[in-house]
DNA sequence: TTCCAGGTTCCAA
DNA sequence: TTGGAACATGGA
């Protein structure tokens, strides 16, 4: 598939912690859509890929986004106009609301790494096996499995203090069909509102959820990384007041949250979610050795 | 060893 | 409504 006037960056939109399940093996990367284990690469313009319909490829990985628009709308200022240049063609991906949902309730105070071997270890135990070219998949469990699921089993996979919320919110959705087909008919608001009801859900993860798989483009995650990246570049936004307060603590209240979070989706407008993302992985970057 | 991680919950004030 | 401790575990 050649991208022609499409900017895009596979190796930065699933390298960007965002997901969690791909891996990289040479030039190829692995991964799951839907219940198809799939392989995809790129060079330069052209995307190569396997046992994946060109559609998926592009519903996926948001292609069809019009990446320049969204370019113009967001660049408020040098510093997010330079970013989006650096990271240029790092794109939001459409995951499954479901993985979605789990994987964000678990990744909560974990390391991206951390994230990783959990996820890994619960898709083995508990997901299908799939096979590609001798290459070695398995889904992310469905929410039917989650019934037979223990809280051992998931204290195995190394989920910690949120096996209980995983568990207790995997049975809450399940007694709700089409829980995630109403939400996408929500606002942004109504939807979180729903999502923070939810064991283990807070404001954070509701945020996630929205962005990355119920295609609420607005929502504008705040973690820790995205609070440092608005205390270095955006705190002529707030009072000194403010910002000498959410610089002293490392976790966020939640009126903290809800101050930084209205600050992004103002500022930012209906794409906040996509400046948000070039922001964390500015400032996740930033923070490793040789970066600039 | 120690520190920290894509936070949420619970409880006292 | 707000501030702060507790929470399980693994990677760096």
């Amino acid at each position: 598939m050649r991208l022609f006037q499409t900017p895009f960056n596979l190796d930065l939109t699933l390298c960007c912690g965002q997901v969690f399940k791909w891996e990289k093996k040479e030039d190829w990367w692995y991964g799951i859509i839907g219940n198809n284990p799939i392989k995809i690469r790129q060079i330069n313009k052209d995307l190569e890929f396997e046992n994946v319909s060109t559609n998926l490829i592009k519903s996926y990985f948001g292609l069809n986004d019009n990446l320049h628009e969204i370019k113009r709308k967001i660049s408020k200022d040098n510093f997010i106009e330079n970013t989006l240049t650096r990271f240029w063609g790092l794109r939001i991906i459409k995951q499954d609301p479901w993985e979605c949902l789990i994987s964000y309730i678990c990744a909560t105070y974990k390391s991206i790494a951390a994230i990783r071997k959990m996820l890994f270890e619960l898709s083995e135990k508990f997901g299908e096996k799939k096979i590609l070219n001798d290459y070695v998949f398995y889904t992310f469990p469905k929410p039917e499995k989650f019934q037979s699921i223990t809280k051992s089993d998931l204290l195995d996979c190394g989920l910690g203090y949120r096996s209980k919320y995983v568990l207790k919110t995997s049975k809450k959705i399940l007694s709700r069909d089409s829980f995630f087909d109403e939400l996408k008919n929500f606002s942004y608001l109504q939807a979180k509102k729903q999502l923070i009801e939810f064991p283990g859900i807070g404001q954070k993860v509701a945020d996630c959820i929205l962005l990355f798989s119920l295609g609420k483009t607005e929502a504008f995650p705040v973690d820790i990384w995205v609070k440092r990246a608005i205390i270095k570049y955006y705190s002529n936004h707030f009072s000194k007041k403010f910002i000498s307060k959410i610089s002293r603590s490392r976790s966020i209240s939640n009126s903290e949250y809800n101050t930084l979070n209205e600050f992004g989706r103002t500022y930012f407008g209906e794409n906040a979610g996509y400046a948000q993302e070039y922001l964390f992985h500015f400032e996740r970057m930033s923070s490793k050795k040789n970066f600039l």
